[in-house]
DNA sequence: CGGCATCCGGGAAGATACTG
DNA sequence: CAGTATCTTCCCGGATGCCG
């Protein structure tokens, strides 16, 4: 009997309270925003949250799926690996991350120079775009990292992003996530990145640089003197 | 030396980690949450966010102030009594707060009739408000839970509200938040609570009935068959 | 009384080792 | 690779007490 559901509630009848108890214990929303584009298998999850314990990923795993929000599942064989993905109410807490992401970026003490997963980097994509910016520029954007393969569609209604083939893009980001974070919200200047090997382009350095255009991080928050 | 600082970060760059790592402890959400309307006591605090004890609640102020979501401050005198505030970056936290309690309203575990804090029903109006189904109501209502009053405007661009007066309102609610919640968004009948006096109406009930109506929660999630 | 220290017990998170 | 078992660490919450 390790469980028992002692869970600390809040008793709260306030939807956030709630929400907290959904994804409020520590890790949870990390496994929900890391299977925001897709599912994925346990290994990968670990990987790409650097710190997080094996015991504490499957406790984390277990009681999601348990409040419908993760659904475990099986590859087809051959493969037959378990994977982890979000349930449709699941993808309906993106907002959430979109909203403490954009909130979050305008904190003083914030620090961009953290690693990120390629995950994060594509979803802040999606929250930070400026739409206005965008005009009539119509781009398929392929990124991999590592073995990971994402492309992105942008439009006017803004910017899409899934797993799928890079090479399908009209310009192709092969390099680490916080590499191409330098470049779009950094200002690194593309052709060095290049030069030093850290992130490769395929198509027209333009367009990159058009695409990188649309993403501003908001101002920061400058406390008043007292 | 308490020990400095030694909170376990997530060294994620991903802003939704900075995020939680600002709002992510146990409670504080709770309490900006509680400050979103305005300043309010030490005191008040503790009694609208039942089951926190005052040394977490102190220490909660303590680490928003130093993030600058809090603002500690003193009223005028004669009163001089120390009242926390939000920043006007920690005001801009009402989108996450809304994001998810928008969200866990679709949860199928919700208990919405666990006790719920003036402040909350309040935000939860803002929240759930449809916008389309206003028209041309323009109203003012009024809001007094026990000590604490509130003013809201009703208008095309959605419902705020704030400390002030109830009784300026074309209509006023007197009761607790929960039957409050009961009426708008348990259905419950207005002639029924009034006569019990749970809850008091001074206004037009046909607007107040209006007002209702203007509320609803989104349909629960309901997980697949597997 | 409001605000904040201090001590303690319980439980969740972290690290590591281990098994199928 | 996908988890489980075990031990340690530390945060949370309650009680108590000091101090303005």
């Amino acid at each position: 009997m390790k469980n028992s559901a002692k869970k600390r509630g809040f008793d709260d009848a306030c939807g956030m309270a709630h929400g907290l108890e959904l994804l409020g214990d520590r890790w949870a929303l990390f496994v929900v925003r890391e299977l925001m584009l897709g599912p994925r298998r346990f290994g990968d999850l670990r990987a790409d949250l650097p710190g997080i314990s094996a015991n504490v990923l499957a406790q984390r795993l277990t009681e999601l799926e348990a409040n419908g929000i993760v659904v475990r599942g099986k590859l087809p064989p051959p493969a037959s690996v378990p994977v982890y993905g979000l349930s449709e109410w699941g993808y309906e807490a993106e907002p959430i991350v979109q909203e403490l992401g954009r909130w979050a970026a305008r904190s003083p003490r914030h620090d961009p120079t953290l690693p990120i997963s390629g995950v994060s980097i594509l979803l802040s994509f999606r929250t930070m775009i400026d739409r206005k910016a965008i005009g009539d520029l119509v781009l398929a954007v392929g990124f991999r990292f590592g073995e990971d393969e994402y492309l992105g569609h942008l439009g006017a209604d803004g910017f899409s992003v899934g797993r799928g083939a890079a090479d399908a893009g009209d310009i192709v980001f092969v390099g680490t996530p916080s590499v191409l974070a330098g470049f779009v919200y950094g200002g690194a200047p593309l052709a060095e990145l290049a030069e030093s090997g850290a992130l490769h382009l395929m198509g027209d350095p333009a367009l990159a640089a058009r695409f990188a255009a649309l993403f501003v991080l908001p101002p920061k928050f400058v406390p008043p003197p007292r």
